[in-house]
DNA sequence: CCTATTCTCTACCACTTGGTAAGGAGTGGG
DNA sequence: CCCACTCCTTACCAAGTGGTAGAGAATAGG
């Protein structure tokens, strides 16, 4: 039966913020209240522990991660367009939910327990992602090499250039939509020159890829 | 004069281990001193606060850091080799002091304050690398492309081969000795079709690349 | 020997943490 | 009307947090 209330929906948007921006030692389960204009314990009352409150966050996050990541991969055609669209979608999402993409780095910062909560829900996303590679290695459209390692390669360059706002700034690059854009340009043309072969005709127009 | 306890340089290193492996928030001064066979006030006597204790951490492993890749630079020929040479150290820090990359994720998440302090210290290091990357490009060695965001992607990349332990495990390779060679050399495989146009002469020599 | 300095200690504290116990308000069904 | 259930509350707590105050031990210099 349908709850009365959205508590224990808000809870968990409001704990994947916290988690996902500050981390999750940084949050106590009394700002996460306050900011719900709620008693701590009715957080404990959804969820037993703070622990399994993050649990259910991860879970929740990863499984949306990876339902986004699938639909804008399966919407791409076959070769490096899914790598494209895969980028896409990460800068997507860190646009629109930092926090996600945080969650995610945080989760793999956590220890085996929460790693393995997360990857666990990533796994037929993973399983996916290798299999396409190594597809496109046989097929010759991409440089024969071990899928798994290239795999880590790739998910280490796309979500840095996500997420490292800090590194960012550093480097004298302010973050914000127009560099946004040119990064994610960046990423785009140097995962093709690392995984295509030959000289990749190096498209002028800017995305218009279907056929006409 | 020369102080006569080596304590103070015993916390920064228990510290450094402890802030780069579970965190800073997950780290407590209780503990430390615990592990340092000594009492919270001992710490709180060299380091007015947990804050300024990181900050001293944070300098220290920063120019730790630099140094050490900068001597490994240095120490290498131009173009793609100074690239590998880059790798190849990040990579054996990643096997003698994991804390230290540890230190230096943890660093740049633990927002502006703490990263600024961060990259002031890697700067040299910073400017270093663009300048070499911008003539590795006009001297037509390295693709064109905007140096400071082919940066970002190289320390992403590197930086999360190094150090994303669970991905890997996720993923299904076990952290050892052996695969870490086996992602050294792909992630260098990696960066060189990344980084260096037309065809690399791919060579099958495991490595001896000295002209001979 | 005396004193100043360096270093580490004991004693304490205000505050925050995650979590327990239990009760009360609203609601829906019998 | 009453019971059971859902939802959120007040009241409370033991443990741990970073940090202050100040004393005591050891050593070096005069």
């Amino acid at each position: 039966m349908a709850p009365r209330t959205d508590t224990r929906e808000r809870v968990l948007e409001a704990a994947l913020l916290a988690f996902g921006t500050q981390g999750f030692d940084a949050t106590s389960l009394d700002q996460l209240a306050v900011e719900l204009g709620v008693r701590k314990q009715t957080i404990l009352y959804y969820f037993p522990s703070k622990a399994e409150l993050l649990d259910a966050v991860v879970d929740r996050s990863s499984q949306d991660l990876a339902g986004e990541l699938v639909r804008a991969i399966d919407g791409a055609g076959p070769g490096f367009d899914r790598i494209e669209a895969l980028v896409r979608a990460v800068f997507r999402l860190a646009l629109s939910q930092p926090e996600l993409l945080g969650l995610i780095r945080e989760a793999s910062r956590l220890g085996p327990h929460t790693a393995s909560r997360l990857f666990v829900n990533l796994a037929p996303l993973v399983d996916q992602a290798t299999g396409f590679l190594e597809a496109e290695m046989t097929a010759g459209r991409f440089r024969k090499t071990d899928a798994k390692l290239l795999l880590v390669s790739v998910y280490s360059t796309v979500l840095g250039a996500a997420t490292e706002v800090e590194v960012l700034r550093a480097i004298g690059i302010e973050p914000s939509l127009r560099t946004a854009v040119l990064r994610r340009r960046q990423i785009i043309e140097f995962l093709r020159y690392a995984l295509v072969p030959e000289a990749p005709a190096k498209p002028r127009t800017n995305r218009t890829r279907r056929n006409g």
